[in-house]
DNA sequence: ATGAAAGCGCTAACAA
DNA sequence: TTGTTAGCGCTTTCAT
């Protein structure tokens, strides 16, 4: 009864080809005339057929549901939880998760997806690397094969479904909280090259001084990146460059690309001897659990993790399952700022201040 | 001039079966008689048979190597840093990374090892699930299909490569950091059932308790689990018990699963009002880089998580690339105790104390 | 309990 | 540029 999965044979009859034309096709050959490329293509289209790699009766039956999930860093929190939420919608659909990342760099993204889609995973998850100079032929291949995907994060070029947070607005959000309290030198550490949210979120700044009467200056976003270290170097690079005499210049405020630099962050201003909030006021992002076991916890800009997880899952099972082929659909959720204990009032009044005047006593340099 | 791969025919002639007896031999029917599928496994380690999933010309050429990695959580930075190691070595030799978690459930684990082989991994590094009453029939298969895996964490019944720590000596050292500095009422917060290598850390305990001349008693051991939840709820629940009138009894010092459950608790006693190390001392394990990045940095065990990774997926690669069928490898790395701030002295000399005594003044409660 | 033969969906050689 | 033909390695009837 149930309808059997279209093969190469049914799209050659229905494009009036060979099979060996339709394999062509498939591969990306170049020496498939136009016409007949988008003949090939009509009919993987209208027929929705997804080629698969698997010999003998496994082809015709035995199929583990598999999705593929691609981020770009292990050692980070935020995708755990995105993970997470995934893998709860994906387990009771009866799919496994296939989690690989590219840990940032571009060649490991297209030899990631690749291998992916050799595996025959159903459908992909995927952050995708931001790089001007890539080209994007994984995620065309992709396309031509038929394999649904949903993004996590966008990138030009490539029509696809998404699932993401305003990150401008978010950012830009997070900086107005310390504008709120008072804070009139504020920074922004931002996150890796490789991030389009990092670029999102810098927007964001930009967009909240340009709303201010304070000036957008160079040194207002601090290139740092994602890691705890990231922020850890950043921090002690620039607080000790703007300690002594010119304490008075430094920021009360930061902002920053994550959680983790923000925690990184954290450590260096105290190794430093400046006190958060007293001195200066921290805002992550993300709002990763730990945020809240700090010993000062980390105000963050809370993102629904486990909720884009759900959605990007829901959103791509849906695709894989259905008879048409997927029309792009894009989902925005609303992050929201969750204020802890590492924001609070700059320390004096605003403009040049003695440190250590206003607040609690500091008890040792 | 490279020795073409054997296939199922080679086995059958080998064996002097026909392809379909092979084939019902890999797919464990139990139609075969034991002399016979004897004769066809002998076959297949001889030639080190390695069956295929692919159909077309994909089985004989187009091969992009992969290695399975199971792990047991997605949100525990321990396996970030094995990862990261393993990831080194094999993106070096040409292996891309597929990492699927258990989430610690026994069902889950064997769909995932039974997803991956289906995938054609070329090889598989993992976490068992411990549960006595689960079958290891997803390993036999790895077993019986000649896909090389090794182990990171020991599991009863299965003769396979691993690569560990002594996990029950260091867990013990780790104690007895805590009674070299006069504690004598301590504690350790246990990982999850599902953790054999949580077992092996209870019983480091014991063993630190043996040879002391204090009493092992059932609460000695703490039931917690390995997420910074875990801690928190534990140690909110021992904590407040042992508090006012008992606050006598309360333990001075705890050991933990891991670092999480360390930070766990850390923010228990911090929202208790205990102070650590002056109240508590806590010692956390794996060493995961956020230790040093809290305001009181946590004393943990040193696992050499990436040089696991490397070693694991060396041995692994060596065996894919090897002609032989692989002896069982196991390689033993050492842990080694880092103190830092969240161990110290216990409050007074041991028996009954006022809190805060003997140690440094304390700013304020 | 086993083997012969047919077939799976795909790719690759080679003609046309 | 395309179709024909011949596989690939494996699984699955169906006799025996």
């Amino acid at each position: 009864m149930t309808a059997k999965r279209p093969t190469i044979s049914d799209v050659a009859a229905s494009a009036g080809v060979s099979k060996a034309t339709v394999s062509a096709v498939l591969n990306d050959s170049d020496t498939v005339k136009d016409a007949t490329r988008d003949r090939v293509l009509t009919a993987i289209e209208l027929l929705n057929y997804r080629p698969t790699q698997l010999g003998g009766r496994n082809a015709a039956t035995r199929r583990d549901r598999a999705i593929g999930v691609l981020i770009k860093e292990y050692d980070n929190p935020y995708y755990a939880e995105v993970i997470a939420g995934a893998r709860s919608v994906a387990d009771a659909r009866g799919y496994t998760l296939l989690v690989v990342s590219s840990e940032g760099e571009y060649a490991a993204e297209h030899k990631a997806v690749a291998l992916l889609r050799g595996k025959d995973v159903d459908g992909l998850i995927a952050t995708p690397v931001l790089d001007e100079h890539a080209d994007l032929s994984h995620f065309f291949e992709l396309k031509r094969r038929n394999v649904p995907f949903v993004l996590l994060e966008e990138v030009r070029g490539v029509r696809a479904s998404i699932v993401d947070v305003d990150n401008v607005e978010a950012s830009r959000r997070a900086v107005e909280h310390l504008f709120a309290l008072g804070h009139t030198r504020v920074v922004h550490f931002a996150g890796p090259a490789y991030s389009a949210h990092s670029e999102e979120r810098v927007d964001g700044v930009h967009r909240a001084f340009s709303s201010s009467h304070l000036a957008f200056t160079d040194d207002v976003i601090v290139r740092a990146g994602a890691h705890l270290a990231d922020g850890y170097r950043a921090g002690l690079a620039l607080f000790r460059r703007k300690g002594g005499a010119a304490a008075a210049e430094a920021p009360t405020g930061v902002t920053c690309y994550n959680d983790l630099v923000a925690i990184g962050l954290c450590r260096a201003l105290r190794e430093l001897g400046r006190r958060v909030p007293e001195d200066v006021s921290v805002v992550g992002y993300d709002d990763v659990p730990l945020c809240d076991y700090l010993a000062v916890p980390l105000t963050s800009m809370h993102v629904p993790k486990s909720e884009m997880g759900e959605r990007a899952a829901e959103m791509l099972i849906r695709q894989i399952e259905s008879k048409q082929p997927p029309a792009p659909e894009k989902v925005y959720l609303d992050a929201a700022l969750v204020v802890r204990g590492s924001t609070g009032p700059p320390p004096a009044a605003s403009g040049a201040a003695a440190p250590g005047a206003a607040a609690p006593a500091a008890p040792k340099p």
